[in-house]
DNA sequence: TTGAAAGCGCTAACAA
DNA sequence: TTGTTAGCGCTTTCAA
């Protein structure tokens, strides 16, 4: 920055005020100083401006893993709107290990960034409670704590099973399963509550039956399908709920190979829209968990507990409302539109 | 760290010494003065240390598209690597946007990062060389500059084409076909000459047809499918190599909605080894390209970089062999084990 | 409107 | 082995 300013003639502090405080610089200056950062390529040190200024332009997104599409669309949507903020969205992927997960806490910390946004797997509540000791704003994202101690991105799971079971009975499908993993994982319970919810609503008109699976991985549901496939065959079986878009997946190829019709003789769908499962022979019908919204009103959040006194900070929850999204796997080609894929 | 070095009685050269240099410290002194940071709970300003040490131990890696498996697994690759040498890797997506990956560049650069990794999408020449002369280093990954201008990490994309070419020739295939794309995407350029040279190699006793596309993305595969699947009829096309897993998932799809066997009328493939493409109805066969080794050696090559003088540094390009998987789409279910699944 | 100078929190050379 | 101190590159008063 002492070069800039040597080179437009004018003192250090201009060359600071040009870059922070245009409008207290005269024109031909701003213009002669703007001209030298040109000349030079002059990229100022971020860390000096955030040491100097005490402040931060970069906000610490923590995923625990990437390679789930619904973090990626958190990373998008928080990168998007930062951008408009002329802010900065640093993405750190804790690859499932929760040691990682600690470590790029502390990283965001050690870097004094603004806040954080984190996406974890499992409670976090001890690093949070340490990082928010430094002053440091921390938003959970798509987990809830259940102690107010924070601000956090919801979707409200419970209406995304009910919002599947609903299509499912919607399209007359009455004898229906719910596969998938255990209650400990938040997602599983509510997405679970939501369908019996959907279930009890028919007055016994449709039955259900719950079929847990060791994980939420492809295996699980193979294991799962080779369970149900003579149920379907039997009649007693017609529509199948998976509680992860991987699981659903999972199914369809097992009915499948045993020469079941999906949707014909059982429908099949998935819960949280994830393109890993994208791209099958049969498109799955879902439910959209609005990840890119997810990492907007993270980011919103964040800002507006930035903008207000820590002392009187009340802590917000916003619940996103999931979304169905209808493809071929509970409504077969007929009634989509070529378009739609 | 002034409070830290008051709390442990000791002057703050020694909190710093304790940090970077614990050696040159008394067993004693050391002890206390750790047990001050545990107790206070500090995390050092990284923005003060890299100003005053002048380096960092931050990797950049600028990726042009984080939903795309492949950039997922170099992020993995090369953070396991960076953690191993305590160094850290953060992760900016330019979310295919190219003025994006400009101001994730400058970004980095500004932030004064050791180094940055680059997996672009089209040529960024004029960005990396102004980045080289602020003297930061920076590796190229999946992407073949030509001009030698910085290291490179790269997957023989021909030998990607001779690999799947030769596959589908093993197996007893004699009339190909390759689809995607255009030339102008390197990847695609150098696939189809390795697939081209395959087929040359059995002297005409392997027929190939090219059917270009519009875009690598699933619409494009579902009109070269609808072009194919009377051949396949006819008999006159019994394998297919798609230049992308997505493309191939897409094509695999015509051909079921078509009532033609996949495998048996025609075993179809992809190139890219891209997770987007899992999870569907026939396990994928595939060319792994190597993303975790990707990260990893570049990582490596940065830090070679980064250890020699600048005068003198000769460029390096590693080349890696990309490797066959082999899935249910070429050889069917009975060649493979059930675990594979 | 511009210039001068005091720090931001840390490192590293040097002195004790 | 420990303490002292001069910067690292910038922001931000305050004075001119």
């Amino acid at each position: 920055m002492t070069d800039v300013a040597r080179a437009a003639g004018v003192a250090i502090g201009t060359v600071s005020n040009v870059l922070n405080h245009p409008d207290k610089v005269a024109p031909a200056t701003l213009e002669r100083v703007q001209g030298a950062i040109a000349q030079l390529g002059f990229v100022r040190n971020t860390n000096a401006q955030q040491l100097a200024a005490g402040r931060s332009r970069s906000i610490g997104l923590v995923v625990i893993d990437i390679s789930n599409s619904l973090f990626v669309d958190i990373a998008r949507g928080a990168q998007r709107y930062a951008t408009e903020l002329s802010m900065n969205v640093l993405v750190a992927n804790s690859d499932n290990r929760i040691d990682q997960q600690r470590a790029d806490l502390d990283f965001f910390d050690g870097a004094r960034v603004g806040g954080i946004l984190l996406a974890p797997m499992e409670d976090a509540g001890d690093d949070v409670a340490r990082i928010r000791t430094h002053g440091r704003p921390t938003i959970m994202l798509n987990y809830d704590t259940g102690r107010n101690d924070c601000c956090q991105v919801l979707v409200d799971n419970e209406e995304v099973g009910y919002l599947a079971a609903r299509h499912l009975i919607e399209i007359g499908r009455t004898r229906l399963a719910f596969v998938g993993g255990r209650d400990y994982l938040q997602p599983v319970a509510l997405r679970r509550r939501g369908v019996r919810r959907a279930v009890a609503e028919e007055n016994g008109r449709v039955t259900l039956q719950e079929i847990p699976t060791e994980n939420l991985d492809p295996p699980g549901g193979l294991r799962a399908g080779e369970e149900l496939a003579p149920q379907v065959r039997d009649g007693r079986l017609d529509g199948v709920i998976a509680v992860t878009d991987l699981l659903a997946m999972a199914l369809i190829q097992v009915f499948g190979a045993e020469g079941i019709a999906v949707p014909g003789d059982v429908a099949v769908m998935g819960c949280d829209h994830n393109s890993a499962a994208w791209g099958g022979m049969i498109p799955l019908t879902s439910v959209q968990m609005q990840g890119i919204d997810m990492g907007r009103e993270g980011v919103r959040l964040l800002l507006a507990e930035l903008g207000e006194d820590p002392a009187t900070h009340e802590h917000v929850t916003t619940v996103l409302r999931p979304e169905l999204v209808v493809r071929e796997s509970t409504v077969g080609r007929s009634a989509i539109s070529a378009a739609s894929v």
